[in-house]
DNA sequence: ATTTTTTATGCAAACGTGTGCATAACCTTC
DNA sequence: GAAGGTTATGCACACGTTTGCATAAAAAAT
């Protein structure tokens, strides 16, 4: 009944050899005639031999799997980077183990611990918008494991990333709002402790600087939430001063944006502008479309993916931190003038 | 320099013990004495011992970890079951091997190969869309290893499954059009051989009866993609008795059906209904709002993996096939009257 | 005091591979 | 024909666990 997939063993009985000539004939070895070699790989072939990928680990202490914690599945930037590092793992025949940490401290520090009880070669991480103590990722690192981020960068550790160029997309949007005529631009960011929202407000700041717009503490908010939305916009378009443009922090907010603003009585991009970032599916289904920038989601997650199998194997070898850009690019719709 | 990780041996040679001892004692066999028991635990606790999961697997032929096989992994209702998935398997300490098929019939194959080849417990799987083919997920039972199928089930294995109630979820939506007065209803699908699409045609055509309204085949097509969508939608407009609703198979296509229809001069919902299928997150961000099907991903993909589970840790003994259905909720809009 | 039972521990094998070393057989060379 | 070289193969152990069985020591029963 039970069907047990066929071993290095049970090839040599059948074909009266030793288990460590028929392993040296299945990879070639230089010390084994060709005769032989071809009647074990023929009869390996034949009977539909796989090697016991479990036995192997063991033996090498390497299972060729890489770990990836995201904060986010159902998240359209997060699940782009994922695609992008499943492609590159299964191209160079990693297995991927995920997990979520679905933007909780805590499953962060659980997800941490499961990869490295896996005993994963490498992690791939992007930390969690809550995450103020570092201690799991240290971890990591103490277990010689490989550690690389990606986007949402953990400042308190030392280690190779892979983030967007989130200073020239920002400032790239910000320089368009105010070159199309916008002169009161706001921006809606996330909290100041995420290195990605303050590149991009630096971005910001330096754009309004080259036009010589000013630049007011009013119209810097945290709100990169729907829920922050609801509550932040409405309150800015009141005042007397109000913007007449808004440069989101990601394209969910964007769109509730565009949404608050057109029942608020606004055309956009007539009275106001908006643009959001990361280049999202639902920048085209709204109306307008969302001007937004592009992070090329699936390339970060190859390069980032890349940068740690090299890592792995030896290939980079600098001493110190790896550092990679991905290129940002302002993709222009119809809620910009 | 090497920091090996602390074994069973290490502890053993420590405490003067053998092995066989320490690894009763760290699982509290009842053969061995309260204080040694104390004695090993400590140590253990004391010197972060973590049981080697590879040597584990191998012992056991069991990884505890399986396999997921996505046609798509940017994409609303993917990712959610994903995350489902996610959380289940982790709850019950499974570790999940995702791979993505990316749609290709040949990359499905080979994720199947991976799979099995990383001894996988089970394999959760749904089909890519020009699948034809149905030998490779046959050998995975072949190979004595779990398989349930999720929303896009293979017709030619028997199986486990885990679909969405597709059949009411067309008929309440279908049902609800013709409630508020639309009488030229039509059924933008996906291919005839994907019983997700036939089952919902069939939950349209009811719903028509119900009304007593004509089955017009003019007013069925195969329209599962954007770029099918700007091909078929604009030649149905044309027909001088053009459909007054249109029921889509997934919201991409539901919100470009709503941008041509407000493109061509029609007004939603008042000249025409549009509901969606899915009632993924762009829905809430079209002008206007749209009305869709909601199919719970989150909830099919823990379903999912749990029933796997089940099947693998023998809970679930039932001899034929286990289908589970999720129910479906219409959620009403404003692209609806 | 001897036998039986109980209790706590160790030995050795197993899971499926890979590899250093030994060895046997064959071939070359003088 | 013996020494040395080459070629092909096997032995034994290692990776870190678990587990059936044996066994030593202690306790209990006769």
């Amino acid at each position: 009944m039970e069907k047990r997939p066929i071993t290095l063993k049970d090839i040599a009985k059948a074909l009266d050899l030793s288990t460590s000539t028929v392993s040296r004939a299945m990879r070639g070895h230089p010390a084994i005639s060709e005769e032989t070699r071809k009647l074990v790989q023929q009869y390996a072939e034949e009977h539909k031999y796989k090697p016991n990928t479990l036995a192997l680990s063991l033996r090498t202490n390497k299972n060729n799997t890489i770990g990836v914690i995201v904060p986010e599945i159902v998240h359209f930037f997060f699940s782009s980077v994922l695609a992008g590092i499943q492609d590159e793992a299964e191209s160079e025949n990693y297995h991927l183990l995920m997990c979520n940490s679905n933007e909780m401290y805590e499953r962060e520090v659980k997800s941490v611990q499961t990869l490295l009880d896996a005993r994963v070669c490498g992690i791939l991480a992007s930390m969690s918008k809550n995450t103020l103590e570092y201690r799991h990722f240290q971890n990591i690192i103490d277990d010689d494991v490989h550690l690389v981020f990606f986007d949402r960068i953990c400042p308190g550790i030392n280690t190779d990333k892979v983030v967007a160029d989130d200073y020239r997309g920002a400032f790239a949007a910000v320089d368009y709002l105010a070159e199309t005529g916008c002169s009161r631009i706001a921006f809606l960011g996330a909290d100041t402790h995420l290195p990605i929202s303050n590149n991009r407000r630096m971005g910001y700041e330096d754009a309004l600087r080259k036009h010589t717009l000013p630049v007011e503490k009013k119209w810097i908010k945290v709100c990169d939430t729907t829920d922050l939305a609801q509550q932040v916009i409405p309150e800015m378009l009141q005042e007397e001063n109000r913007p007449d443009a808004f440069f989101c922090i990601n394209d969910e907010v964007a769109a509730y944006c565009l949404q608050i603003v057109k029942a608020a009585g606004f055309r956009v991009p007539e009275d106001i502008s908006i643009s959001g970032f990361t280049n999202a599916y639902i920048t085209e289904v709204t109306d307008p479309t969302l001007t937004s920038v592009d992070q090329h989601g699936y390339e970060m997650g190859r390069e980032a993916a890349r940068l740690l199998i090299n890592r792995i194997e030896g290939v980079e070898t600098k001493k110190g931190v790896v550092s990679r850009l991905i290129k940002t690019d302002l993709v222009i719709r119809q809620s910009t003038r």
